[in-house]
Order: C-alpha cells, then structure tokens, then sequence
DNA sequence: TTCAATGCAAATCTTTTGCAATGGG
DNA sequence: CCCATTGCAAAAGATTTGCATTGAA
C-alpha cells in the first residue's frame, strides 16, 4: 500500500486552495489505475469496491476537478453518457470505435491535424481542440461476423 | 402553399407502411426548410408556429423516422443536446464550431478522409462514418475579443 | 372499421444542486 | 474552530414511454 501523502494529485489540489480528503484520494487513485474510457458509473461501482460509503455525486465533483486541473477529459461517444479519460501529457490523440464490441483505440496523427489547421485558417477560425472519432468494426469483430475465417488472414480489404 | 401530397417524405413514409400525418407533414417541412443543426427544441418551437397542437413527444419520434430513413441525422455538439443536421446526399461533411457564438460551418476534406481510411486499415478497422469537430473561434468573435480592430484585417494569423 | 399515430403526463437516464452533517487544515 | 467537502435526496434537463383518444387508410 502506497502512502496516499504521495498521490501527486494532492500538490495539485492545496496548490488551487482545496482540501484532499479521503474520498478524493480514493476516487483519483481508482481513476489513474483504471483503463481509460470509463463513465462515471463504472467508475463510481468501481470506487465503491474500495471505500462503499462514497457518494455519486462526490465522484462527479472530483471529476469535475480532475478535468479541471487537465488530469481528466470527458467525451461522449455515440451513447449519451459521458466516459472519461485520462489527460496524456498534452498529447492529443483521436478514438476509432468498434461499434459491436465497444472497443476503442487511440491514434494520432500529425498529418490531419495538419489539415484541420489549414482548413480552420481558410475559413477564419482558430481550432482550440478538436475531436475526431472513427466508427466502425474491430477486426477480431469482424471476423467474428464473417464468420469461420482462419485466424491470421492476409487480404481484408473491401473497398 | 404547395400541396402535401407532394412531399417526398410521404413517399418513403408509404413505402415502409407508416401513415402520413398532418403532424408528420408539418414536422418534415418545416425541418426541411431550416437551416441545419437545430435542436429539438427550436424545431419543436418553429413547428408550433406552423400547428401549435403538436406535441413534444411527436416532434421526437419524426426526428427518429427521418433519422431511419436517412433524411437526418442527430449530433452532440460539446453540450448535451443533440442538433438534427439535413443528411445531404451522402456527403459526409464535418464541422467547425466557434465556442464563443455557436455558429457552426460545414467542411468536407477529401485527404482528411483518405488519411482516416488509412490509419482504420493498419489498426485493423473497417469504418462506417466518421466524426470530426474542430471546436474555436470564428473570425467575427475573433476580432471582437481581440476588441476594436478595423473591420478588414490582413494578417491574423497567431501560431 | 381498425390499428397506427398522437398528446399528454409520467417515467427514465444522466448530471447537477441544496442542505444539514462531517472532517481537514 | 471554520468553512470546504460530503452524502443524500431532490432537482434539472433531455429523451422515451404508457395509455386512452384520434384519425388515416
């Protein structure tokens, strides 16, 4: 068990004048160790499994300050519920989402945001940040739904 | 006032076995004529000028119908409130949205698409659509933060 | 006539807020 | 000790749904 003293996120808070409590602790601890992407409920039943008598509405409030301070981004993918992820060094990346399974990986890419740039200039804005999200189907669902392929194919272009 | 039996929508409304409705009538017409990306709300709004016993609920499930047929389709622009866009033709189109005013242009970038396509290939997925926002500031709000600046600027390019 | 569509209100679902009780600094 | 934070429950905002009534075919 770490000493919860070294959660860097407690600097973060007496540096804006908050207090760090027990909840708060807990809550961001559960948040760092878990995979991205979690909305608040997931993230709430799994705070609950540590410390049961935290409330939901304290889980929104810390993320609400997470996001706050930039260790925490909400989005909403397709569904109405936000999920929330952690904030990667200012590194921004972009999601394609498989629409059977769930699942959601990131990418980057300078060369459109490159282009995003260009555009935003051409039509007068300027781009703050930007979300760009791909929907689709997975591999591993993809065969899955073509059904009884072997494992490793070589061609899997459909145009 | 042209005639309701000339609506197209009827036409796929009788295809797939729905009744048409003055209120369904209503409710495409004036979506039809609007500008795009409104909210259910200001459409509801707008269509009560026109027929003012309509209901909310009404306007909802004609948002659906036209989203199933492909006449519209429904987006969260940062808040939580989805806009209903025309589905114009097939082009896809993306959007740059000013955080200050609201207003929201349309661009469509071909490369952009090809670079999409090509990351989904060597991550393995097959795309369907695709979401891209550029959130900022458009030049009217630009200028008008910035304050008193003449009305034509030739330079306002910041890196 | 018949059953889909409507209007209303109530139900849901996600997120926010008011407030008395609690506890960090 | 003081006031920020918490937990709860209630409120709010968006969307959906149940149901008796209406109306298109």
């Amino acid at each position: 068990m770490e000493k919860y003293s070294d959660l860097p996120f407690r600097q973060i808070l007496k540096e804006h004048g908050f207090k760090s409590t027990r909840q708060r602790d807990d809550i961001v601890r559960v948040f760092m160790e878990s995979g991205s992407h979690l909305t608040v409920d997931e993230l709430y039943q799994r705070v609950r499994q540590r410390n049961p008598r935290i409330g939901y509405a304290t889980v929104y409030r810390t993320l609400r300050l997470l996001a706050q301070s930039g260790w925490a981004s909400s989005r909403q993918f397709g569904d109405r519920t936000a999920r929330f992820e952690h904030q990667t060094e200012g590194q921004h990346h972009d999601h394609l989402i498989c629409l059977a399974c769930g699942k959601i990986v990131e990418f980057q890419s300078e060369r459109i945001e490159e282009l995003q740039s260009h555009i935003a200039r051409k039509k007068g804005f300027q781009i703050f940040e930007h979300k760009l999200e791909l929907y689709g189907r997975c591999s591993d669902c993809l065969f899955k739904e073509k059904g009884g392929g072997k494992k490793t194919r070589k061609k899997m272009e459909h145009e």
